[in-house]
DNA sequence: ATGGTGGCTTTGCCA
C-alpha cells in the first residue's frame, strides 16, 4: 500500500497537478492539506476519475482543510476539533485490515517564535501538546496507526538547509522540536520516512515561494511527515520525496512524500 | 537586516 501526503495549497487550483502526481506515483491513499475548499465545492468527480472512489474531506472557506483520497473503502470518518477550534486540521479514517489513518495539518505558527507575543505560535505549541495527550488517551500502542501530514516542524538538523541559521526560525526552534518529540514519544510513533532514508542525509519537502531560484538556493525544510505505530514498523517498505513537483508550473510550495506499507 | 511570493477574494490574512 502506497500512501502519499501532500500540502497542495488549494486542491481546486492544482487539481491537474494532483492528477499528474497520481499518474506518476500510483498511490493507494492520498492525504491532502490546505485544500482551502468548503466541502460542497470539493472536486469529488475529478478525484473519482483519478481512481479514488472513496473520499473523506473536511474543509472551510479560504483556509486550512484536509482530505483523504482512497482506492480502498474508508470507515469511521471523523474530523476533530483541535485546541477548541473546528478549523479542519485533523481528519481520521479506518482502512481495511483495521489501520487507523490520521491526516494532520499542524498550524504554521506565524513569524515570532515567542508564545507570549505571538498567539499563532502559542496555538501551534498548544496544538502539538494536545496531540501528545490525545493520542495515548484515544489509542493503544498495539493498534495499527498511520499519522501523515504537514506538521510544520523540521525536527532534525538534516531536515533544514542550515541548522544554526534556523534555530530561531519558526519550524526549527528547540521548543517546537521538543514538543514534536514529546508527541512522537507519546505512543510512541516511528518516523517512517527517516526509517528508510538515513537521518544523516539531507531531506526537504518544502521550499519557500520567496526564493529567487528554489532549486539553485535549495533552502528547504522537511515539514511533511509520515509516522507509524509499533505494529507497522516492520511493514515499512520504500520511501520517496517527489521533489519534481516543485518545478512544475504553478506548484505548491510543498512536495508529495510517499511511504510504502505492507498490509 | 530586510523582504522576497502565492492563494484566496481582500483592499488584508495566512502561509
Amino acid at each position: 500500500m502506497k500512501i502519499v501526503t501532500w500540502n497542495i495549497n488549494s486542491v481546486r487550483l492544482r487539481i491537474e497537478l494532483l492528477a499528474r502526481m497520481v499518474e506518476t506515483l500510483r498511490p493507494d491513499i492520498v492525504c491532502l492539506q490546505e485544500t482551502k475548499t468548503q466541502d460542497q465545492h470539493f472536486p469529488t468527480e475529478a478525484c473519482k476519475a483519478m481512481g479514488f472512489p472513496h473520499l473523506a474531506f473536511a474543509g472551510m472557506k479560504s483556509y486550512n482543510g484536509v482530505a483523504i483520497l482512497s482506492r480502498r473503502p474508508l470507515a469511521d470518518i471523523e474530523a476533530f476539533p483541535r485546541v477548541g477550534r473546528a478549523d479542519c486540521r485533523h481528519l481520521a479514517v479506518t482502512l481495511p485490515k483495521g489501520i487507523r489513518l490520521h491526516n494532520l495539518y499542524i498550524p504554521a505558527g506565524g513569524d515570532e517564535p515567542d508564545p507570549e507575543h505571538n498567539d499563532k505560535f502559542a496555538h501551534k505549541l498548544d496544538f502539538v501538546a494536545e496531540l501528545a495527550r490525545w493520542f495515548p488517551d484515544r489509542h493503544d500502542a498495539k493498534e495499527k496507526l498511520i499519522l501523515a501530514g504537514d506538521f510544520n516542524i523540521a525536527p532534525l538538523e538534516t531536515d533544514v538547509w542550515s541548522h544554526t541559521q534556523l534555530l530561531g526560525v519558526v519550524s526549527h526552534t528547540p521548543i517546537e522540536v521538543e514538543h514534536l518529540k514529546r508527541f512522537q514519544a507519546s505512543l510512541p510513533f516511528t518516523d517512517a520516512v527517516r526509517h528508510v532514508i538515513p537521518p544523516k542525509e539531507r531531506l526537504y519537502s518544502w521550499w519557500s515561494y520567496r526564493a529567487r531560484d528554489w532549486l539553485e538556493s535549495n533552502r528547504g525544510r522537511r515539514l511533511d511527515h509520515i509516522w507509524v505505530s509499533k505494529p507497522l514498523v516492520k511493514k515499512i517498505g520504500g520511501a520517496r520525496v517527489f521533489q519534481e513537483t516543485r518545478g512544475w508550473t504553478q506548484p505548491s510550495d510543498h512536495v508529495p512524500v510517499l511511504i510504502e506499507i505492507e498490509d
